[in-house]
DNA sequence: CTGAATCCGCGGAGATACTG
DNA sequence: CAGTATCTCCGCGGATTCAG
């Protein structure tokens, strides 16, 4: 969890926030002001950032379906490793979009579960479906398949 | 171009197809039926390939703006190598979002520009602007800065 | 100016094995 | 079961150079 680097900082949220002291036109595109930058492009990374890679959105969407162990995730999803399920749920927490909960049995019994900030996806969600599906629709029909 | 791979077949748009024969469970989410998956899942893949990536959004961004010629771009986009700016402009003509004109000057002018379709991503933008704003808040809010 | 070609390094992710 | 540790490999993307 790096705190500086250059004139930007991560945090482990993903998100990207401006030193407004210096960042000036360096890391932003140049027929924006900095506030317009701040304002218009970083916000719309940050949802990207929350729903893209490879196994997100599948692992939303088994948690859309009810309260899920890990095990039971993993086995949802071919090719998942444990490596990276555990890493996605991370970041799925460390935004709030998830919750842990570890049940004291024997073996362990852990739990994940959308909580209703993550739920607040539903709509977002619907619009890239809706888009895509279209677009989908128009590429086939132009590659005639 | 590959044309087969197994069961999945990537064409040029980045759209995944499933082979309905024998895809079954092994690329798809097992809690979701076939026809679910490609029903649910991959269209907002599609959507969220067309928009992800370090480059792409800013791109685009900045074509909304008018046309601009290959190098206006460059250079509105600080880090951005002419070889990742092409390749980038590739994707969206070939998904139809951008056009791109050649004018027989001497050195060549090629202006590229967002097509009408192209234009309906603004409200996909704007749901992923919207999101990502409270979402921001929010994150920000917690880690008290 | 508008790209294409080439080289290269780093990090992300897969495979596998291991622990509490 | 719920993860972590280690190793390896590949491909994206940066830097640089060249061509039309």
């Amino acid at each position: 969890m790096k705190k500086k680097a250059d004139t930007v900082v991560y945090l482990y949220h993903n998100i990207t926030f401006m030193e407004t002291s210096e960042h000036d036109k360096r890391k932003c595109p140049s027929h924006l002001s900095t506030s317009e930058c701040t304002k218009q492009l970083l916000p719309v990374k940050d949802a990207l950032d929350i729903l893209s890679g490879k196994w997100k959105l599948q692992i939303i969407l088994s948690l859309t379906f009810g309260k899920k162990r890990f095990k039971q995730i993993q086995r949802e999803i071919p090719g998942l490793t444990p490596k990276m399920l555990s890493k996605e749920l991370k970041e799925l927490e460390v935004n709030e979009l998830a919750s842990r909960h570890v049940y004291d049995t024997s073996p362990v019994t852990v739990e994940y579960e959308l909580t209703s900030y993550g739920k607040t996806l539903r709509p977002l969600i619907g619009e890239l479906h809706k888009w895509g599906s279209k677009h989908r629709k128009r590429i086939i029909a132009k590659s005639g398949r």
